[in-house]
DNA sequence: AGCACGCCGACT
DNA sequence: GTCGGCGTGCTC
């Protein structure tokens, strides 16, 4: 018998497989999927084994496989073929794409450890047939600590004094084992039982007749709309037909509270996986995912290659989340992945979001998905009113940061004891500090962006690589006391909201006050138990979140995320504020949302302040067909990569001249420009694209692209399918 | 990737 | 003389 491997090393020229004989003491072991070590190059390297045959007949004299690593673990077909197809779609080498699969401490890497975690447990020794007789001659600690051990048959041995056991273990009384435990425990009340709505209904009924198609839906649902009570009731009928479910959601902020409702529902049945576990807990959750313990799986993006058997379900929640895509290697969508299984498992796929991508929404409206839509809120809650406030005037009436609309809104909303929530997509205290004297302003040395000022840490920051530098008193070019601190960001909004209204509590939510673990779920929970009036935070806190109290929000600057020169810009802005506006509300009281903005004529703010989605999709899908962007062309984005900037330059050029000369014109190419992060890590790179219509011929020639410079040491490729960003 | 082999220069 | 620099080539 003869196994070919795939070997740990993630170099084009190793992308194939080696062929090894199979041990006789092997042989009844092995499978394919398995992870092995083998000889390679006078040296053990990790693999995985791809395919078992019978017969080999080249004359070459094969190695042996050396041992079995991780026997438990084992790729199963579906996962194997999920791993092609992720390379396909990435062009990365396929040893990446099964270690992307894997949770991080399964992954092939250089040690080894044991993650499993025991804990001891008393047992009562049953065989003893001095037992009862114990029990009742004797009395006191020992014997209570024996009742306890008949009623529950094992107790952890923590519970009790340590001298006791040791006394009872002496006896011959009890034993203690220690057994395998999951780190993760879930402890949640029940909930209330709820009943679907009408509205509700008819959606879970029309993805119920299609339970054992491969379909894709897009629930197009207004925010409040109860789609997560619909994502509920479908799994449960999912679980009913003895099948699994899968449901991403975009990021952890989101995932604790969709957490609890689950645990509430489903209970121990429910595992899950986001960049918030540690390596060690996302071990525990895939373990119990692949002993077939749970069958439901809630997770960020890589939970999208959860080892689920028998999928009968995939949900999507947020779907138009850019969170979705990886951006680092390999660039894959979740979406695509999930596609994919729900192709091999012909089970539906569920889409949802108040403000869908236009890509879905253009399937949607092609028929390539079923369109379902939710345009009421339960208890028909009524959408919140939208302001729009010109900040051009505000400022004739020196108000820099917060307008008179907004200032007599939070006024009046803390007089009501209800909460405010207030968006600033800026993180940091300031964001651009330049001296007065003689102009110069703070950039990163190594990605040519401005750093931003942190005041809680007193450093300069760059937002890119993480680049720390303290501050300075003196402006380092003139040596003057110069330096002024522009562009606001939340951390001096939170210093200014104190500051104006000093009877508020203030609570700021993002990526900085959020770096220990279990900080997203303290800060939420907090302030929807009112322990604080005022919410201030990044993109972080527009989705998903349920403040029942909280009845305004204001966007500080409805324009940051709206001039960045991406054609995405409008899209995304569209989706930040209507989310963001969609926390006002949710319960009984009507909700207000003030968008700040100096661009109070532009169509996206408009149809924001309209809560109408469908008027932003039509008109924004003018503008990509005019200029020949998604979803009327695809792209493929490539970066041209170098330390040395005259080889990323030329080489830009070589590479657009290639693609000139290969590709048909049905593609359109753009570029070689200086990509929105030239400089970044101190590499250049220069950006070209292919926008293209069909696609048949695309992906061998940009394969063969990234073949030649496969073995080139100065420069590299950066290739990105269906590119987010460009 | 990482290790052997190989062919050159400078050093106890 | 030999130690060690890293360029090249190969890995079941």
């Amino acid at each position: 018998m003869y196994a070919k491997c795939l070997i740990e090393y993630p170099v084009k020229t190793l992308d194939k497989t080696f062929t090894y004989k199979i041990p006789s003491n092997l042989i009844d072991k092995i499978k394919v999927g398995m992870k092995v070590l083998v000889p390679f190059n006078n040296r053990l390297v990790h693999g995985f084994v791809l395919d078992i045959t019978d017969n080999y007949s080249d004359s070459y004299e094969l190695k042996e496989i050396s041992t079995i690593e991780d026997e438990f673990l084992i790729l199963n077909h579906e996962l194997l073929e999920l791993g092609k197809y992720l390379k396909d779609c990435t062009l990365c080498n396929l040893i990446t794409a099964y270690q992307t699969m894997l949770p991080s401490a399964l992954k092939i890497k250089d040690q080894k450890n044991n993650y499993d975690k025991y804990e001891k447990y008393v047992f009562l020794n049953e065989d003893n047939p001095l037992l009862n007789s114990y029990i009742s001659t004797h009395k006191g600690q020992k014997v209570d600590i024996l009742k306890r051990l008949l009623e529950e048959k094992k107790v952890l041995k923590k519970e009790f004094n340590y001298a006791s056991l040791k006394e009872l273990e002496k006896e011959n009384l009890i034993k203690i084992i220690p057994e395998k435990v999951y780190r993760l425990n879930n402890n949640s009340e029940k909930l209330p039982e709820k009943k679907l709505t009408m509205e509700q209904q008819a959606v879970f009924d029309s993805i119920c007749k299609s339970f054992n198609e491969t379909k894709t839906f897009l629930i197009h649902g207004v925010t409040g709309s109860g789609k997560t009570f619909i994502y509920i009731n479908l799994i449960k009928e999912v679980l009913k037909n003895g099948k699994s479910a899968l449901l991403l959601v975009p990021e952890i902020s989101l995932t604790e509270q969709i957490i609890n409702i689950f645990y509430a529902y489903f209970g121990s049945n429910v595992a899950i996986l986001h960049s918030g576990l540690s390596k060690t807990e996302k071990y525990d959750e895939y373990l119990k995912i692949l002993n077939k313990e749970t069958r439901i799986v809630i997770g960020t993006r890589s939970a999208v290659f959860a080892p689920l058997t028998n999928l009968g379900i995939i949900i999507v929640d947020e779907e138009h989340s850019d969170t979705y895509k990886q951006d680092n290697n390999p660039k894959y969508h979740a979406l695509d992945m999930a596609k994919f299984r729900s192709n091999y498992h012909h089970c539906p796929l569920v889409l949802g979001s108040a403000t869908p991508s236009l890509e879905s929404m253009a399937r949607a409206e092609k028929g390539v998905y079923t369109l379902l839509t939710l345009k009421n809120r339960v208890n028909n809650q009524i959408l919140p009113t939208n302001i729009i406030v010109d900040m051009k005037e505000e400022l004739k009436k020196r108000n820099f940061i917060i307008s008179e609309e907004l200032d007599k809104s939070i006024k009046e909303t803390l007089k009501n004891d209800e909460q405010v929530i207030l968006l600033l997509n800026r993180r940091g205290f300031s964001t651009v500090i330049t001296c007065s004297n003689c102009g110069f302003t703070y950039k990163c040395p190594h990605c040519e962006i401005s750093l931003t000022y942190h005041k809680s840490s007193n450093v300069l920051r760059c937002h890119y690589c993480g680049f720390t530098k303290l501050k300075d008193d003196i402006c380092p070019n003139c040596h003057e006391k110069g330096l002024n601190y522009l562009g606001m960001g939340t951390e001096k909004l939170e210093n200014i909201i104190t500051e104006k209204y000093p009877t508020a509590k203030v609570i700021r939510m993002d990526a900085d006050t959020t770096t220990k673990k279990g900080a997203h779920d303290k800060i939420i929970k907090s302030f929807r138990n009112k322990e604080y009036n005022i919410l201030i935070g990044t993109q972080m806190i527009s989705k998903g979140l349920d403040f029942p109290d909280c009845t305004l929000v204001g966007i500080i600057n409805a324009d940051t995320t709206l001039n960045i020169p991406d054609f995405r810009s409008s899209e995304r802005t569209f989706a930040l504020l209507h989310q963001a506006s969609g926390r006002a509300g949710r319960s009984t009281k009507k909700g207000k949302v003030i968008i700040q903005t100096f661009n109070p004529d532009n169509r996206t703010i408009i149809n924001v302040s309209l809560n109408n989605y469908l008027k932003f999709y039509h008109e924004e899908m003018q503008i990509r067909r005019l200029l020949k962007y998604p979803p009327y062309y695809y792209l493929v984005n490539i970066k041209v990569c170098s330390k040395d900037y005259t080889k990323a330059s030329t080489n830009a050029t070589k590479v657009l001249n290639y693609l000139k000369s290969n590709l048909d014109n049905n593609c359109l190419l753009l570029g070689p420009s200086t990509a929105l992060n030239f400089k970044l890590k101190n590499i250049f790179r220069f950006n070209i694209t292919i926008k293209y219509k069909t696609a048949e011929k695309l992906k061998p020639i940009v394969k063969e692209l990234d073949n030649i410079f496969a073995n080139n040491k100065e420069v590299f490729l950066e290739i990105d399918f269906n590119p987010l960003q460009l």
